[in-house]
DNA sequence: GTAGTGATTTTCT
DNA sequence: GAAAATCACTACA
């Protein structure tokens, strides 16, 4: 079943957890591509000075400040970009990146969007989709689908009634700041 | 095996 | 002008 806008509606951090093991789908041009979401950060509040939404509404972040359920997609560090899930009520910051997925269905179609074409020897099946560059581009998403839901078809969550109970947290990756919240979930 | 660094562009100061 | 929610390549042990 499709994780409906009222599963998003709630705390990010608890959101957050419950995602772990959940399946992420997009039905692509090429294909449909499933993967199970294996790590998560949460980002959360304007008092979180390492979230985009820590420094107000922008042309960039105005997706957190949305409703719930949505995707929130954002080009970083000139060549990836980053998937998010918003969470919450709308004008408050939050989001949850996917950090990290495990490829199920579709792993030739993610395969030959990452094109890589030169090392083959360091690009493991497990090393394919476990960052969040590599997710989007895997999938083959960009701005364009940012702001695109996550509550129907083509983009969206697959519950698998399967809860992850043994999972760690620790600080969140690549950021500088607020890294005394425990805020990245993995297994 | 681990450690260090270049790529590349959007966005904010 | 500088930093950024990253990745892959190279060098060295």
């Amino acid at each position: 079943m499709i994780l409906p806008a009222s599963f998003y509606a709630r705390p990010t951090l608890l959101v957050a957890e419950e995602l772990l093991g959940q399946y992420l789908v997009y039905e692509s041009p090429q294909g449909k591509l499933v993967g199970e979401i294996n790590e998560v950060e949460s980002y959360i509040g304007s008092d979180d000075l390492a979230s985009h939404g820590a420094r107000g509404l922008d042309q960039r972040n105005r997706i957190m400040f949305g409703p719930a359920g949505f995707a929130y997609i954002y080009f970083i560090y000139g060549m990836y970009y980053c998937l998010n899930v918003v969470t919450q009520e709308e004008h408050f910051p939050s989001a949850i990146l996917i950090r990290s997925i495990i490829p199920i269905l579709g792993t030739d179609i993610m395969l030959s969007n990452r094109s890589l074409g030169k090392s083959t020897k360091t690009t493991s099946p497990k090393q394919l989709t476990n960052g969040p560059g590599k997710v989007c581009q895997a999938y083959g998403l960009t701005t364009k689908h940012d702001g695109m839901p996550l509550t129907c078809p083509p983009l969206y969550i697959e519950s698998t009634d399967k809860k992850i109970t043994t999972f760690q947290r620790s600080s969140r990756i690549g950021i500088s700041k607020a890294q005394e919240h425990l805020w990245r979930f993995h297994y």
